[in-house]
DNA sequence: CAACTATTTTAGAAAATAATTGAATAGGTT
DNA sequence: AACCTATTCAATTATTTTCTAAAATAGTTG
C-alpha cells in the first residue's frame, strides 16, 4: 500500500517538523518565546525575566535559533532576539487556545493567578482598532516607562501602574479607557482597570495584550518610529 | 521586579504547556497526528500506516493522549483514536505553516516528493464550498473506497486514483472538475489533477485536502450520515 | 591593539525519553 | 464462563535533553 519513496518522504519530512516541535518541549523555552512576542531582548535580560542563567538562556535560544524560529540582531555588545516572524506567533497563539481549552490544570492555574480577571470587560485587538479611530477612547500602557519607550501601541499613553493614583486628574471620566500590558498572564492593566472601574470610570482591558496587537499588524511605535499595518 | 508568585505561576503555567510542546517533539507522534486529522483509527492501524510497531504506536498515542490532545472511543475489539478538537488540528496547521516558511529543508523535500504541484492549479476550501453552492464543479473523491465509505466531503464522487482511467466517460468535459485526497502531503489528486488536464479536461486540487475540509467546518458525510457545518 | 563585555561553547553528570521485547489485561465474542 | 484479540504495561537498553561551572570567543570600546 505504501511505497518506499512515500515512507522516506514522510520520515524525513516530519523530522523536520519535529524540530519546531521540539522548541516547544521545554517550559523555559516557550516562556522565552512568549517574552519576545513583546519585542527583542538580549540575552542578559531574558536570562533574568526568566528567572535562568545566562548560559542556560543561551543554549535554549540556540535551540530556538537553530529551528529558526528567532534571530539576532546585534546592538552594542548585545546580541538581541526576536521572533522570526509572524508565524511564530501565530503557532504560540494556536497553543495557547489548545491548552487553555483542553488542559484543566491551566484553567486552574489561571484561574487562582488571574482571579478578579473574569470581572472585568475585556476588548479584542480589532475592536480596539476601530474604537481608536472614532477617537472617543484613552489608551493606557500601564507597563514599565522603558517597556513603553522601546515600542507601544500608536496613541497610547504611558501610564505605568504605580502612577495611576497620582494622575487620576488627567483622565476625564467622560470617556472610556482601555488599559493594556504585556501579554494574556500579564496582570498590570487588570490590577488598573479594576482600580478605575472603583473610582467611578469604565474601564476595560485588552485582551491579549501588546503581542497581539502588534503581530496582527495594528500600529504600533517602535523606538519613536511610526509603523502602520 | 518580579514576584515569588509571579514566577511560581509561570513555571507552573509554562510546565503545562510544555505538555503539548512535548506531544509535538517527536516525528512519529506529528505523523500520528496528521494521520488522525483525516478521521479516527485503531491503534493497528495506525501502527501500519506509520510503520512501527504496535506497542511503540501505542506508547506515543499515550503520551497523545496525556496531554489531551487526542480521546478514544471503543469500536468493538478496537480501540479507536481521534483529535480531541478542531483546536488541535488548528495548531497542526500553525505548524505546518511555520514550518514550510521558515525551514528550508522542508521546502527542499517536499519540492523532490511533489514534482509537479506548482503547475497544478490549487482551490482553497471555502472557494470550493461556494463553487459546490454553485453547482457547476464535479468534486472527486481519489483517496481508496475504504476511506470514503469511512467520511467525505457531502457531495463528492468516490473516485479511487487507478479507476479513473475508465471512467473518463462519466465525466463531462464541460464541467470544472476538482480532486482532492488526504491531505497536504498526499500526491494522489495531485497525480489524477494532471492526467485529467492531459486528457483536456480543466481540473484543480483541493489545497489542503478532506482535513482542512472537515476541521474548518464544511459540511461531511461521516459513515453514511450527513454532518453539516 | 589591548581590554572589556556579552555571549557562546565545552564537558560532564543527572534526568528524561524512545524503542524493543515479552508478558499482562480488558473487552468483546463464542 | 472460557476464549480471543487488540491494546497496554513493564523492564531494559540506547539515546537525547537539561543544567552547571568553567573556559573560550567575538565584537566593541577605549
Amino acid at each position: 500500500m505504501q511505497t518506499d519513496t512515500e515512507r522516506n518522504f514522510k520520515d524525513k519530512l516530519y523530522e523536520q517538523f519535529a524540530r519546531i516541535g521540539k522548541s516547544l518541549s521545554n517550559p523555559h523555552r516557550l516562556e522565552i518565546l512568549e517574552l519576545l512576542a513583546e519585542g527583542e531582548r538580549c540575552v542578559e535580560d531574558i536570562a533574568e525575566i526568566t528567572g535562568t542563567t545566562i548560559a542556560n538562556t543561551s543554549q535554549h535560544l540556540g535551540v530556538l535559533r537553530a529551528s529558526r524560529m528567532v534571530e539576532i540582531r546585534r546592538i552594542g555588545n548585545n546580541i538581541n532576539y526576536r521572533l522570526a516572524d509572524e508565524n511564530v506567533f501565530y503557532l504560540l497563539q494556536s497553543l495557547r487556545a489548545l491548552g487553555e481549552t483542553r488542559l484543566a490544570e491551566i484553567d486552574r492555574i489561571t484561574r487562582d493567578y488571574l482571579e478578579d480577571r473574569a470581572s472585568l470587560r475585556a476588548v479584542t485587538a480589532s475592536e480596539l482598532a476601530d474604537e481608536l479611530v472614532n477617537g472617543n477612547v484613552i489608551l493606557l500602557d500601564v507597563r514599565t516607562v522603558e517597556e513603553f519607550q522601546e515600542e507601544h501601541i500608536q496613541g497610547a499613553l504611558s501610564m505605568p501602574m504605580e502612577t495611576i493614583e497620582n494622575n487620576l486628574y488627567n483622565l476625564p471620566k467622560s470617556r472610556e479607557i482601555v488599559a493594556y500590558c504585556r501579554g494574556p498572564y500579564c496582570v498590570l492593566s487588570d490590577h488598573v482597570v479594576a482600580y478605575l472601574n472603583t473610582q467611578g470610570y469604565s474601564a476595560r482591558r485588552l485582551s491579549d495584550g501588546y503581542p497581539e496587537w502588534k503581530w496582527r499588524g495594528f500600529p504600533v511605535e517602535i523606538g519613536g518610529k511610526r509603523l502602520d499595518a
